[in-house]
DNA sequence: TCTATATATGTAACAAGTTACACATTTTTA
DNA sequence: TAAAAATGTGTAACTTGTTACATATATAGA
């Protein structure tokens, strides 16, 4: 591997001005810089970003830590993250912390070791001291656990208010929310937003507490034939949907005809199954764009124009709802 | 943030012996020693590892490459890397080449840039020369893309012969395979393992090629129906296997009364749905585990037990096929 | 024409670790 | 008891870049 050094030796110039070459700062007369580019050409030099990272105590890496990788709903998002990271000339570490605060701790201080330059957090535990501590720009994705860290959400709360309307205005009159753990602020907003419509309306809705992560299907069966005049469900994620449906389907009940279901997240599959899913699109890719964008501007410095930051969330009609013209 | 010059003066050492204490190498007097451990304590002192990579030429830094985060099955398989590479006292850069090549070039740089310790490698591409030149450790997984690079890949012809006997046991005479992309070893090893099986009982088969991410629904549909009298398909992935059960059902045909199915892969998904998808397992666990088993070997410069190692797959019978007794 | 400023380049310190080598002391061995 | 080996510790060179500062020349302005 040629260094710096090989590369001024063999431009017959110093170190200083190869570095100028490679970093465009400072004068340089043409001559000479053509003169290194050359020897960085035919040397087939790339700089030791390592060395350059120590230097400057920024490391161009940015994490991401995700309480799980499989979810559909992170995949999609771990994608645009991804992208916009390197697109930003940025590398991304991914952190799976599995909800074990072990297994954080241990990358909270590979952060400190690496001079990660910023960290996109998803994160159900509370541990906001020891982020905080690590004093590295953080964005929080999903999730909106202190108002000392920005963050970026979809609009939860008119989430659940497109879903309450879509519901009402098909016609139903007897409502399930399978929502997620109501500890998240993520699903209270969207209750709220469910709730303020049908309470305006007067209608009864039966709210149910899942698991984002492998939502247990007997539950959501047992929960669906309790409620034997149900015409309506909220499912605070395609897959609560998805397996819902089938309940439905085993019950001899037809979907929309006799029970509309909407969805959240719009992941990939919802388009791919029958019936198709009526669904909440959380976009990811405006989430991840947004998180990038504001992560640029923490890293440099530089204001924010919003420290809480929400993007809009889009009702998808597909065939689970009822048209209404 | 302390550095070891901090700690040194605090213990009244030179930072050679801390660096000796941190790296247990080397002679320390234990009395010493507690001094040193001491004043990191106190001093909440992390060692810098850009620092130390530099001078080690390591940067305890694995990079996975796949061609797409979103497809189910990598994302299984990604939460195993993340894993064990952790586990292994490694950090995991991701790189996702989108079968992009410009992406992909754009990594290989970054990989020279950052002293990344080993590769692991998912890709489509055919850019071997570019990723040996980088002298880099190098496992290949699910592709056997070169002699030269070890690599870690299901037993794809047991899969497809595991399937192929099943169906034939449970009595299917007339059998459509969706494989995926004929070009890629995988899915002609597969093919060639199903054929072994039908050729000697001279059963006829119909072959289909479709793309791994987003098949085509509309197209597995047609395909189905120009074969009326179809009773078993055997799909390369078990999103295949899950668009082609629901064409069955609108061609109304029961699963597996009438005709049987058998997906690859056995991701989460394949067990939530009902129904149950009969499948082959594809151990992301045991894959992932051999990688950074092998790579760690790789990394210390050990021999490889085996240097293009196969991992077994598994028939998971659940309700798309049916019972032989 | 004489500063002041812009252009151009090199030297050496610096980032934060590791380790070869030197040297001192203690313990073991013959 | 002298030599050899083991133990313990520090100094300084080294990893590969960046940049402050010094220095030299060219150009511009007064």
């Amino acid at each position: 591997m040629a260094t710096i050094k090989d590369v001024a030796k063999k431009a017959h110039v110093s170190v200083a001005t190869v570095s100028r070459v490679i970093n465009q700062k400072g004068y340089v007369n043409e001559e000479t810089k053509q003169l290194v580019l050359q020897a960085i050409e035919e040397l087939n030099y790339v700089p030791n970003e390592l060395a350059r990272s120590l230097f400057q105590k920024k490391s161009h890496i940015v994490a991401v830590m995700m309480p799980h990788l499989t979810s559909y709903y992170f995949s999609d998002l771990l994608e645009v993250i991804e992208d916009e990271t390197i697109n930003s000339n940025y590398r991304l570490m991914i952190c799976n912390s599995k909800d074990d605060p072990d297994k954080e701790s241990k990358y909270l201080k590979i952060f400190d070791q690496y001079n990660v330059d910023g960290i996109i957090l998803i994160s159900n535990t509370h541990r906001i001291d020891d982020y905080l501590a690590l004093n590295i720009p953080i964005i929080e994705i999903d999730h909106n656990l202190s108002d000392e860290i920005p963050s970026i959400t979809s609009n939860n709360f008119l989430g659940g208010k497109l879903a309450a309307e879509k519901l009402v205005n098909s016609g139903c009159k007897n409502i399930i929310h399978f929502r997620g753990p109501s500890g998240l602020v993520t699903v209270q907003d969207r209750t709220s937003g469910f709730q303020s419509v049908l309470k305006a309306k007067g209608i009864e809705t039966h709210t149910y507490d899942l698991a984002f992560i492998s939502p247990d299907p007997l539950d959501i069966e047992s929960k669906i034939n309790a409620h034997l005049d149900v015409d309506g469900i909220f499912c605070d994620s395609d897959i609560i949907a998805i397996l819902a449906i089938q309940s439905l389907k085993r019950a001899n009940k037809r979907v929309p005809e006799d029970v509309q279901v909407i969805g959240f997240d719009n992941i990939q599959l919802s388009n791919m199954l029958e019936p198709k899913l009526t669904t909440i699109e959380q976009s990811t890719e405006a989430i991840g764009k947004a998180a990038l964008k504001s992560m640029m501007k923490l890293i440099n410095g530089e204001e924010l124009d919003y420290f809480h930051q929400t993007i809009d969330v889009k009702l998808i009609e597909r065939s689970t709802t009822k048209k209404v013209f």
